[in-house]
DNA sequence: TCTGGGGTCCTAGGACCC
DNA sequence: TCTGGGGTCCTAGGACCC
């Protein structure tokens, strides 16, 4: 049996936990820039907010109901989610984390009634880490997500454990709920009258392999309790890593949009470095405003081959600021750029380059003592020139709450 | 004024090989 | 009249997830 555990709510929990008096307060979350809504107290959705509506056009019931609005604090977050997997794990080791606030559990071998061991994970992250989860239990992935979102309409435990309880789970759970089936198959779905998980089941397996793919089968195999989805407690490396950012104005000046790409580079090389990976190809990617009503959306992007794989700041930036060069074009109002590397490797085997002389060992010497002292005095502290030091790019985050477990300097303030 | 960011997998079709 | 058969690799696009 597998247990899916997930934060309710993750965001708005992790700012709770710090401002407790925002309990049975309605509170958001919003994406980078400040642009859309992306978590949202119950209280919140009770509003009619819905996810990823854009946060301006929300702006009059926000503040007639004095919803309490966040910038996106990721540091915070991921720390929280952090200490939440750790706790997990000591009650399976076998854990396997799908995401910021979620992970399944392999209940192998537990000996306690599973209703009560799922109580007993629920108290026990309340009480350590100060969030509240949801936990539903199945014989497979699928069925545990179903559980899990059936848990958080009751106590917030849910078990399927007999052909009863999932058929009435299936029953129960409309099509564009279940793990797997998005919109455009939800639509097609219904339009061939299926509405539920259940009608989902009694398909032929033949035709929905024909309309949806391997996918979709597997979909309908692990909601008929036959696990197809393998559980997979490795964290594997990424095959691409990417780093993205609308900037917090438009902007035209080819000299400040390159301190962006400059910046979203270090950030790809740094990832990379993290999980001691070098890519060989890099693609970026610059675009205006695509909601501009005046302006024709204009959207380029270039991939560049980089001769031997890497991961140095040096080397990303450089070839970043060359395709910037290329697809860059004058009196445009730009609104994003974004920096992704794939082809990645190991870097541990790198495949030399015939033709060139590169010795790069000096760059990756440079790149890991920024690491290092960056990681101790902050981010950016040591950075490349082309980086820049103004802030005409930057994010807005105007509701910014303190890195409370992360840096000395912004630890919570108890009044004495 | 204002609309996120970061991933994965699968398939079809084209180019190419012998 | 008739125009092989069997592969691989790559890419774009579409679907999904959080």
């Amino acid at each position: 049996m597998y247990a899916l555990v997930d934060g309710n709510n993750f965001y708005v929990s992790c700012e709770r936990v710090f401002k407790p008096m925002l309990e049975g307060k309605p509170v958001v979350v919003l994406s980078n820039n400040d642009g859309c809504i992306i978590s949202r107290s119950n209280e919140a959705k009770a509003l009619g907010l819905k996810m990823a509506e854009p946060v301006f056009k929300k702006k009059e019931i926000i503040e007639k109901n004095n919803i309490v609005v966040f910038s996106s604090n990721y540091t915070l977050y991921g720390d929280m989610s952090n200490r939440m997997m750790k706790t997990l794990q000591t009650f399976s080791p076998d854990i396997e984390v799908y995401s910021i606030d979620e992970a399944f559990l392999n209940l192998k071998g537990i000996q306690t009634n599973l209703t009560e061991y799922a109580k007993q994970i629920k108290a026990t992250i309340q009480k350590n880490i100060g969030i509240p989860v949801g936990i539903g239990i199945a014989n497979t992935k699928t069925l545990a997500k179903i559980a899990n979102k059936i848990a958080k309409k009751q106590n917030g435990v849910f078990v399927i454990d007999s052909e009863q309880i999932r058929d009435w789970a299936l029953k129960n759970t409309p099509i564009e709920g279940v793990w797997g089936i998005g919109r455009q198959y939800s639509k097609m779905l219904m339009k061939s009258g299926v509405n539920t998980a259940f009608d989902f089941t009694q398909l032929d397996a033949s035709w929905v392999r024909g309309k949806m793919s391997v996918v979709g089968q597997r979909t309908r195999d692990e909601l008929l309790g036959q696990p197809c989805i393998a559980f997979d407690t490795i964290i594997r490396a990424k095959k691409n890593i990417a780093t993205t950012r609308a900037f917090g104005k438009k902007l035209s000046d080819i000299s400040i949009i390159a301190e962006a790409v400059a910046t979203h580079a270090v950030r790809c090389a740094e990832k990379l470095r993290k999980q001691k990976s070098v890519a060989s190809l890099i693609t970026i990617f610059i675009h205006s405003d695509p909601f501009s009503e005046n302006e024709k959306y204009i959207y380029k992007s270039l991939t560049i081959t980089i001769s031997k794989a890497s991961n140095t700041n040096h080397e990303l930036v450089k070839a970043a600021l060359n395709g910037l060069k290329r697809i860059y074009q004058p009196n445009i109002l730009y609104k994003k750029t974004g920096i992704i590397v794939s082809e990645i490797s190991s870097e541990s085997y790198v495949q030399g380059n015939l033709f060139e002389e590169n010795n790069n060992a000096q760059l990756k010497e440079i790149s890991k003592i920024t690491d290092l002292l960056n990681t101790r005095f902050g981010k950016d502290k040591v950075k490349l020139a082309v980086q820049g030091v103004n802030k005409d790019w930057k994010l807005r985050q105007e509701k910014l709450s303190p890195r409370y477990t992360t840096r000395w300097d912004e630890l919570l303030k108890v009044k004495g």
